[in-house]
DNA sequence: CGGCCCAATTTGTGATCACGAAAATACGAC
DNA sequence: GTCGTATTTTCGTGATCACAAATTGGGCCG
């Protein structure tokens, strides 16, 4: 399963190339990892780095990571690094080859599937939970609406300019954007764990069927249902949004890659 | 951002309790902690033997934790028991104190209807994706179904001599046997998030109001419902079996504990 | 008797090293 | 060139140490 990690292009020279490109989770100019001043630890930052590029999209199945590689990309030492693969590894987004090599995790068709299902259990739910939260402020839906339709509106230059990776980063911020408006931990931890899982394949998937295939998403009714205090609006507009972007996963990926 | 690492939710000080009593976790006569001869990492064998612990109610909320006195717990070394501490961490089975220090999460109502509700979105399900994993497989099903009464003997001999640590192990073995035969990891480990965060609360709340409230379970209905494929009832019992063990805890419950 | 401060201890965190195993690479036989 | 082997590198894991911050435990002053 691991193994044959180069055994695609097996008997080509190239076969190195690809186990190592370099990680760049990094962006030019970005500031470096260190500890914050009011305490923030350092394997925090890593995590968080770590997390996001996972949700986004950045980190290909199958990419493998190793703690000290991981430290030399954050230029940090081996324990930071340690834990924050620890910790996503326990959230489902690394997985570990019969002899702990630590990779970001592929999907199955089984899998694929599971996370479809849990999702539609889960993020229809929380975002209705938006709306009970919030109770009848309508001036705190608008103000979440007007951020919403902020996001989405680059969300639609991204998908417009063929911007796969700002694709993969808007559309997660907006979710979790909404979902954070619900105030539940619980749910928000178990979605993170969905998308830490979904993440990588999502854009695999738009990098191949390209970004025209995700204009039509729900985000605007879902909005519009929020803005509405419609619960059984809000609900549908995301369970369709999530039907189609797995339907969209399903049609562009091939098992055990 | 999507976990608050520091509870910093609620705004409240954590304080921690009892930090002084012993752990407890190692049973008397049990094998002590080491690594397996087939290459079993030695904080592996710590993070089940944790996780078991709390999900079995052994250990109370707020209880403190430290690396130094969980490694000498299990006589091991720091690094093993801060691994397993980091990955019971990233799935909220326990909290951070503003200061890093660690404990057993505590519960307030918001997260137990938040529980609730997760559990209630998950298992049912992940109930009834057993019958299509095993399928027209009536063989089967009736091994399973047998197992699963097995256990259930054995808690209701446990509910009938007050034995409520027993109760929590074997309710806890009842339903994850269930669970594992649908083969759906994904749905494995959402749920098993959501047993880490519950069981130290449901331990406390079962010694407070005796293994007498908990006797009308819907085991046997689920069972039963297992042999004979149906979905429909199947997925009931283990909705209303939830709903009871939440109210339970509902019950004898006061927040802030 | 109660509140406060200081010393001793505990704790999280990061760093570094050693060891055995596994993987990648280089090399040599054919 | 191809295949198999030996060497080198990389890797996970566990152990130990240092340090700063926080907690704790007394004891002192009021």
């Amino acid at each position: 399963m691991f193994i044959k990690k180069h055994g695609i292009t097996t008997g080509r020279i190239l076969t190195l190339a690809q186990g190592k490109t370099p990680l760049r989770l990094v962006p030019a100019g970005e500031a470096p990892v260190e500890a914050g001043p009011k305490g923030a630890a350092v394997h925090e930052a890593v995590y968080e780095r770590l997390r996001r590029a996972i949700i986004d999209g950045q980190l290909e199945p199958g990419r493998a990571l190793s703690v000290r590689t991981l430290a030399a990309e954050f230029k940090v030492s081996a324990m930071p690094a340690r834990e924050a693969i620890r910790q996503l590894a326990a959230l489902g987004a690394l997985e570990f080859t019969p002899t702990r090599r630590v990779a970001i995790a592929r999907m199955t068709k089984e899998k694929l599937s599971e996370l479809c299902d849990a999702r539609l259990a889960l993020e229809p739910a929380l975002a209705v939970r938006v709306l009970t939260a919030l109770g009848g402020d309508r001036m705190a839906r608008e103000a979440l609406a007007q951020r919403l339709l902020k996001i989405d509106e680059t969300l639609d230059q991204a998908i417009a300019s063929g911007d796969s990776a700002a694709y993969a980063r808007l559309n997660s911020e907006f979710h979790f954007t909404l979902y954070e408006a619900a105030a539940a931990p619980v749910y928000l931890g178990l979605v993170e764990s969905l998308w830490l899982q979904t993440g990588p394949f999502m854009r695999v998937v738009i990098g191949r069927l390209g970004t025209a295939a995700l204009e039509d998403d729900q985000h605007k009714e879902a909005v519009e249902a929020l803005r509405a205090g419609d619960a059984r609006k809000l609900e549908a507009a995301i369970r369709d949004d999530i039907r189609q972007g797995m339907t969209n996963i399903g049609r562009g990926y091939s098992d055990d890659e």
